[in-house]
DNA sequence: CTGAAAGCGCTTACAG
DNA sequence: CTGAAAGCGCTTACAG
């Protein structure tokens, strides 16, 4: 019932081979022909059948996006931005969701998937990246957040955490905090971007001449405003109160500010906090958040390139790095902010766009 | 390379048929020859291609759920239970971000993607009815939003807004508030969810024996955080303030509560302010916001099942409406509110499970 | 209950 | 530059 390209051939007196040629690209083609080829295509409303041509050629022209969680906002702008990306590089994305559970990440890797998808871009919550090697069944793989990727053959893409993160804590420490704490490693799961956050913390605190105290530095159940808000009754209880919270995501921050204005702290004056992912709700929040923010424009162009890079040019795998910048608003300079306005903090970084570091 | 049927017969001494057989669950089989096959099978890791089967059979197995904004948390948590919901019939989910544009929705509906899905269920914005309902391809198409869907034969699955605005308004004259604004349709975009609830608005209003005044409904350009502050500015500059704010979304009642606390009015001491879609972002706000709740996951195991409804057993498209809750918090009762707690409505409503409203 | 064979709609060496 | 033909990996009437 639906028209197949014999249809079309025969209608512009043609054979098979030279429709698809035709819709193909293929050079040396008359002028003549081809015009009526598309004639026909258009008047017949071809569409070629996109099972057959993956039989044949073994390209589906689906490339899968694995994510944790899309109620995470950061997310689903990453989600938004690389359907778009996949789109004009001639790809549909294919968005699957984890729920950062290790079976699900499995599954997708492993499992039937593959079969229909060309390549995989994902952020594992749950494996790291020694699980994912071998079992990506044979298609490329490019890893989104970190997980100690630094020694893992795989492809990744994103923030230098270690230098964003001391950015951020180095922000704090210039508005004239001193004692400053970091909420957001996950209870029970080492590694990752987590435990390089830290480390710039803690490097940008040795840096400012600044004791690192290990109390002030929580652990949350998930990185969501629960988590937040328990964070900072954790605090409110062990007493001894920090002056500056970095947060390691907005919605913590957001929890963890309720929590702490539900105290009756005031932000900043009593306490400072910042978070991560420069989210909509933390401009809008009351008062205004600051977070630093990861280039997700760069990040889903330059994933994207990347895999596609795999999948067209068999390209080796490489560590590649995006911008960051640190949004600074009321939570932590006290100064007045309206939704819409861009405050580069004082200290912000950019790397150097193209800054591949090949491994 | 990959393993292939023929493969899994030679391993299991039997024909590719038989393997067929087993895979699709045939019956009459003999349970030792389907041991052998699924051993074969286990042995040799194969998995079947997928773009095989679908050319021969013509089924893809896969749904599409195009959607507006993945920025909105209301499609990001229908997008993560319908994911979950097709699944668990045996069906991928392929999500489609469309941004509204009525460019993007006509080629998820017309263009190469028909060929890729079995169906399609989609929250139309820019489209009508109309104009989708020739141009679905042939492919089952199931509609979420509403645009003037009563007298259309395509199916639909939703809340009922008319009641559900009604009951909104409602608990805001049952507060005690006689000015009652409506923030929320959209510029330049008529019918739709928006007009049914202007409806039920209109009709609770005047069975409260309240006058409506056509000032206090105010449109936005978009239903966001900024259309809700631009709202609270025109309502701020018309003077004459309401007292009470029916907000169509939550991030309009956001943007809305921002201006109008940046305006020195106390929340809901001055201004009692009421959202839709219960979001995170709406509980976590200070003051918590009220809001209505459509039954998420009603709507996405309705419309799941009603679009695998009429894919596998091609049963007719019928309208069907899910159960919505009323979200009573601090900015209508001035009662505190913890995120977490529930409390229903005071005229909370609740349809009847299967609220099928045959056409 | 199972084999041998055709065909789903494409693409692509192989000829001309 | 274009035709005729094979084959990608399945499923399924058709026989037995």
């Amino acid at each position: 019932m639906p028209v197949r390209q014999a249809d079309v051939a025969k209608e512009a007196g043609v054979s098979p081979r030279t429709v698809s040629n035709v819709i193909n690209g293929h050079p040396h083609i008359r002028p003549e022909t081809a015009r009526r080829v598309r004639e026909a295509i258009a008047k017949l409303r071809y569409v070629p059948n996109p099972s057959a041509q993956t039989l044949r050629t073994g390209r589906v022209g689906i490339l899968g996006f694995a994510v944790p969680d899309l109620s995470l906002p950061y997310f689903a702008e990453l989600a938004t931005l690389m359907t778009r990306e996949a789109a004009e590089r001639g790809y549909t994305l294919l968005l699957d969701v984890t729920s950062g559970r290790a079976e699900a990440e499995q599954h997708v890797v492993s499992g039937l998937r593959p079969r229909v998808m060309d390549g995989l871009i994902m952020s594992p919550l749950a494996l790291c990246p020694e699980q994912l090697t071998d079992s990506a069944g044979g298609k490329p793989l490019v890893l989104l957040g970190e997980w100690g990727v630094q020694k893992s053959p795989l492809a990744y893409v994103g923030v230098d955490n270690v230098t964003a993160a001391a950015s951020a804590t180095r922000h704090l420490v210039e508005t004239g905090r001193r004692r400053i704490a970091a909420v957001g490693p996950v209870r029970g799961r080492t590694g990752g971007a987590a435990s390089q956050r830290l480390d710039g913390y803690r490097q940008a605190l040795t840096e400012a001449g600044l004791a690192v105290d290990e109390r002030l530095v929580v652990e949350v159940d998930r990185l969501d405003r629960e988590g937040g808000q328990a964070a900072m009754a954790a605090l409110l209880a062990a007493g001894d109160l920090p002056d500056a919270v970095f947060c390691f995501n907005d919605l913590v921050a957001i929890g963890l500010c309720w929590a702490a204005q539900e105290a009756g702290l005031r932000i900043p004056a009593d306490l400072a906090v910042i978070g991560w992912d420069d989210t909509p709700e933390a401009r809008w929040a009351r008062p205004a958040i600051s977070s630093v923010r990861a280039d997700t424009e760069q990040l889903a162009q330059r994933s994207v390139a990347a895999l596609v890079g795999q999948i067209e040019h068999d390209e080796p795998p490489r560590h590649e790095y995006v911008a960051h910048h640190l949004r600074a608003r009321t939570s932590t300079t006290g100064r007045p902010y309206r939704p819409g306005e861009t405050v580069e903090g004082p200290d912000w970084e950019r790397l150097p766009p193209p800054a591949v570091r090949p491994r």
